[in-house]
DNA sequence: GCCGAACCGTAACGTACGGTACGTTCCTTG
DNA sequence: CAAGGAACGTACCGTACGTTACGGTTCGGC
C-alpha cells in the first residue's frame, strides 16, 4: 500500500515536488531514465541498481511497483510547470506568436523521449485498470495544455481577433491541427521526422490554419 | 519460430485471410476477443482455454507469443478491407460527402473496443523492439487511411475543388481535424463521449473545416 | 563514543507464465 | 476397419520478477 503522504492527490493531480526528499527525487529520476530505456519492462531490481538504493527502500517509499510508476509519472509531471500567460498584449501579432509558441513547445514535448516513454506505459496500463496512470498523464498533458491555452483563446476572442462559441471546441481544433498524426505515430514507433526546423514549420502552419478557421477577419 | 507460410509478408503488411484455415481464424478471433478484455496481459493458456485448443497447437501454428499477437493483429487488419473510391462523381457535394463518410467511418473505428485494444498492445510493444506490431498497426491504420483518401483528394484537386501542393500534408491536416485529441484520450482510458451523433457531428465539422482550408472556392 | 534509525546489498521465497512433452481422442484416408 | 496424423487436455519445467527478510553500514543526536 502507498505510504499515504499528507493529502494524497486526487485522480490525475501531480504531487508537489516538496512531497519528496532530494534523495527520493534522485531515485525517481533514475526510475524515469530507466523507463525511457526499458519502457514498462523496467524491473524493481533494475531501478534499485540504477539508483543505488535497496529494493526495501523502494517498497518502503512507494509501496509497490505501481506506486513507484505512479510516483515517477507524477514527478515528471511536476517538473514541467505551467508558465501562465500574460493577458497584456492582445494584438493579433502577439496572439499568433503565443499560439505558435505553444504549438512549438508542445510538439517538442510530445517528441521527447520521456514523453513517449511515459505515454507508452500509461497507455499500456490504461488497459487493465490497476492504476490510473492514464488519467495522470492525460491530466498533465492534454488537459494541462488546454488550461494553459484557454486564457489565450479567450483573450483573443475578447479582443475581437478570434470568433468561436465554445473555447473547448476551438482548442480541440487547434490541438488537432498541431498534433495531427504525430503522437500516434511516435507512440507506435514511427519517426515522422520532427527536427527542430520541421517543428517550427508545423507550428507556424497550424497557427496559420487555426487563424484561418477561427480568425474574426479574413487572413487566409 | 514462425511457421513460415508461403511468402511471409514484409514489415506491416497484412496476411491474406486465406493464409489461415477456418479453425485457425476461430482461434485468432478468440485471441482478439481476449485481447480486448485483457490487453497485453493475455496469456497463452488463456487463449488456449478460450479457443478450446491446446497450447501446443498455438505454438505449432504461431511459433511463440509474439507470433500469435502479430497474427492476431494482421488477422484483424485483414478483416477491415479497403473499399476503393469510385472516381466518377467529382462534384463538390459528393466530394464533401466522401470526406465526411470517411471521417465518420474512421472515428467509428478508432472508438471501437478492438481498435483501442490493438493500438494499446501495439504501443506497448513499440517500446521494446521485440516485434513490429507498431509498424503493422500503423500500416493498416494511419497509412491505409491515407492510401484510401489520397485518390479522393487528388480527384478533388483535379476537378478544381481543392487547392493544395502536397497531398500528404493535406491528408495530415484532415487527419488532425477529424481525430483531434480523440485517439490519445481513448488510448489513455478517457471517454470523450463519442456517441453515434457526436461522431456524425464531428465528421461534418472536420469536413467543413477542411474545405474551408483547402477548398479552391470560398465556402466558409 | 554510543544508540537507534534509515538505508544499502543481497539472498531467499512465491508465483505467474512462456514454452515443452506426452498420452488420448478424433478425423481423414486408403 | 486399420493406420496415421492433427489437435486436445494436462502435467511439467525453467525462469523472470515482484515481494519479503535479514545482516551490515552510515549518520545524526545525545
Amino acid at each position: 500500500m502507498n505510504e499515504a503522504k499528507t493529502g494524497e492527490p486526487k485522480a490525475g493531480e501531480a504531487k508537489a515536488s516538496e512531497d519528496w526528499t532530494a534523495r527520493q527525487r534522485d531515485v525517481l529520476d533514475a526510475a524515469l531514465r530507466l523507463m525511457v530505456e526499458e519502457g514498462d519492462n523496467l524491473t524493481m531490481a533494475g531501478v534499485a541498481r540504477r539508483a543505488s538504493c535497496s529494493k526495501e527502500t523502494l517498497y518502503k517509499w512507494f509501496g509497490d511497483r505501481d506506486g513507484l510508476l505512479t510516483a515517477t509519472v507524477q514527478w515528471q509531471a511536476s517538473k514541467v510547470r505551467v508558465v501562465p500567460v500574460d493577458p497584456g498584449k492582445v494584438d493579433l501579432a502577439s496572439l499568433a506568436e503565443s499560439l505558435e509558441g505553444y504549438a512549438r513547445d508542445w510538439l517538442k514535448v510530445i517528441a521527447s523521449d520521456t514523453s513517449i516513454a511515459l505515454n507508452r506505459v500509461a497507455v499500456s496500463h490504461a488497459g487493465s485498470g490497476k492504476d490510473n496512470l492514464g488519467a495522470i498523464v492525460l491530466e498533465n498533458g492534454r488537459f494541462a495544455l488546454a488550461k494553459r491555452l484557454k486564457p489565450v483563446l479567450d483573450a483573443g476572442k475578447k479582443a475581437g481577433h478570434l470568433a468561436f462559441e465554445d473555447a473547448e471546441t476551438a482548442f480541440r481544433t487547434f490541438f488537432g491541427l498541431v498534433g495531427r498524426d504525430v503522437q500516434i505515430r511516435l507512440l507506435l514507433g514511427d519517426w515522422p521526422g520532427l527536427t527542430e526546423a520541421a517543428i517550427a514549420e508545423d507550428a507556424a502552419r497550424a497557427t496559420r490554419q487555426f487563424l484561418a478557421l477561427y480568425g474574426a477577419r479574413k487572413e487566409q
